[in-house]
DNA sequence: TCCATTCGTAACCAATTGTAACAACGGGTT
DNA sequence: AACCCGTTGTTACAATTGGTTACGAATGGA
C-alpha cells in the first residue's frame, strides 16, 4: 500500500443496511471503501480494486464466508480478512483462527468497534493504518486515549469512565464540532439494530456530565442543542502516541 | 536455512481437522507450510520443501510415527522433529525422546502451546526463528518474555504466572490495544475445540489482576469493554531478545 | 402568561461482570 | 495405590452497569 494513498476496504455484505452504514463510515474516516454482495463478484473486485484490507459477512447467498475465506488465502495469503459472524451462528467461535481470519467480530456489532479493528489490522500489517491524525487528544487539559480507552485528568489521574460512557464520548471526539443527534449516536454506540429507546443517550450523557464536573467544574464539555441532539463544544488538539 | 526466507514446516498428519488449523496457524506466524497425511507422501515432499522443522503424528494409517521418525533422523541427521501423541497412546515421554524426536506435544494441545516449542527448536538449532519482531516486552515497567514465558517486576523479579494466566497475557500482549471477546480468548488459548464456558476466561482474568496488583497497585493493566470483552490497555515496548 | 414539548436526572431493575468458594483434575511423591 | 498440592473450571452470589420509567425543570411559541 503506498502510505500516501488512502487505504482500500472491500466489504462483502448481502444485508445492504450494513453494507452501507459501514461503508459510509469507512469513508468519512477517510478510506477508500468497494462493497460487493457475494462471492461470485469477489473476484472482479479483488483485481479492480486491490484492497488493504477485506471485511467479510460470513453467511452469504451462494458461496458462503468461509469458503470465499479460504480461496481469498490462497491467492492472496498476505491479505488481511476480518469475518462478520452472527452471535446465533453455530459456526461462531469456531471461526475464531480456523478460518484464516486476522480478527472477527459478531454482529451485531458496534461500528467504532470495527474501525478500530480494522485500524488495528492494518496498524500491524503496515506500520500505520492511515494518515490520519493521532488517537490521543487533549481538551481542556484532559486527555482522551482512543485506543486505551482511557481518560486523564490534568493532574494525571484516570477518570473512571464506564464503557458506554466511554464509547459515547470517542463518539464526539472523532466528530468534533458537529452536532449529533440521539439516533446518530445510538447508531454509533450501539450498531444500527439497538432496540433502545434515544433518552439511553440522555442517561449517558447526564452520568458523564457529572463525571466531567468532578474535574472541571462550572465548564462545558457537552452542550444540549435542543430538538438536535448533543454538541462537544472544547478544542480538541491531536497529541502524538 | 536462509535467515530472511521465512522457515518452512512440513506437517505429517491424517487429521484432516488438525492439519489445517495447525497449517494456518503457521502461515499466519509468517511461516511457509506443507502438509502431507502418510509417509508415503513425505519423501517426495522432504525432496521439494527442504523443510526446516517436521511436525509428525505419531498414529498415522500405513507407517507409523516411529517408524518414520528414525527413518527421517537416519537420513537427515540435522532435521528437528515436533512429535504429536494421542493422550492414550502406551508411549510416553521417554520413548518419544528416545526415537529422536527434539520434542512432542500431547493431543489435544494448545496451538500456541505448539508455536512456541517450534520456535524454541529452530531458535536451538538455527539462532533464530523467524525475521519477526522480538518476543520480549516492556510495559508498565515489568518485562514478558513470549519464548521464555517469564514476567519480571520492575525491580527484576519473577512474577509466578499459571500457564494459563501466561497464555491469556501472551494473547494480548501479540494483540496489543485491541478488544477481544471472551470467545476469540477461549479460540486463542484453548483452540476452538474447547468446551468451556466463557466465565473460565472472567477467572482468569480475575487472577491476573490479583497478581498485577500486587506488583502495581492501583495501574489498570487489563480493562474490561462490557458486552464486548477485554483489553490490554499499557503501551508495549519491544525490546531486544 | 399558559401550554406543549423537550430535556435532566433520580430511582428502579435486568443484565453483565467480579470474585470467593468449591470441585475436579492431573502430576508428582512416597 | 494413596496422598498432596497446584491449577483451573464451575457455581453462586455480590457489585456494577446501563436502559427504562417517571416526574419536575427548562424552553419557546401562541
Amino acid at each position: 500500500m503506498n502510505p500516501m494513498a488512502s487505504p482500500t476496504i472491500l466489504i462483502v455484505e448481502d444485508d445492504a443496511e450494513i453494507s452501507r452504514l459501514v461503508a459510509e463510515m469507512f469513508r468519512q474516516e477517510g478510506f477508500s471503501v468497494g462493497c460487493v454482495t457475494s462471492g461470485s463478484q469477489l473476484d472482479g473486485a479483488m483485481a479492480r480494486t486491490s484492497p488493504d484490507i477485506v471485511i467479510l459477512d460470513l453467511m452469504l447467498p451462494g458461496e458462503d464466508g468461509i469458503s470465499i475465506c479460504r480461496r481469498l488465502r490462497a491467492r492472496h495469503s498476505a491479505l488481511p480478512i476480518l469475518m462478520l459472524t452472527a452471535k446465533s451462528d453455530p459456526i461462531d467461535r469456531v471461526v475464531g483462527l480456523e478460518i484464516g481470519a486476522d480478527d472477527y467480530l459478531t454482529k451485531p456489532f458496534n461500528p467504532r468497534e470495527l474501525l478500530a479493528r480494522v485500524r488495528a489490522i492494518l496498524r500491524r500489517t503496515n506500520g500505520h493504518a492511515d494518515g490520519a491524525a493521532s488517537r490521543r487528544f487533549a481538551f481542556e487539559g484532559m486527555i482522551i486515549d482512543l485506543d486505551g480507552r482511557v481518560l486523564t485528568t490534568p493532574a494525571g489521574d484516570p477518570v473512571v469512565l464506564t464503557s458506554s460512557e466511554f464509547d459515547l464520548l470517542a463518539c464526539f471526539v472523532e466528530r468534533p464540532r458537529r452536532v449529533l443527534s440521539r439516533d446518530q449516536l445510538l447508531d454509533l454506540t450501539r450498531g444500527s439494530g439497538s432496540e433502545s429507546f434515544d433518552r439511553a443517550i440522555d442517561m449517558t450523557i447526564s452520568r458523564l456530565r457529572k463525571k466531567f464536573d468532578q474535574v472541571c467544574p462550572g465548564v462545558v464539555i457537552i452542550s444540549t442543542v435542543r430538538n438536535n441532539g448533543y454538541l462537544f463544544t472544547p478544542k480538541l488538539k491531536p497529541l502524538p502516541p
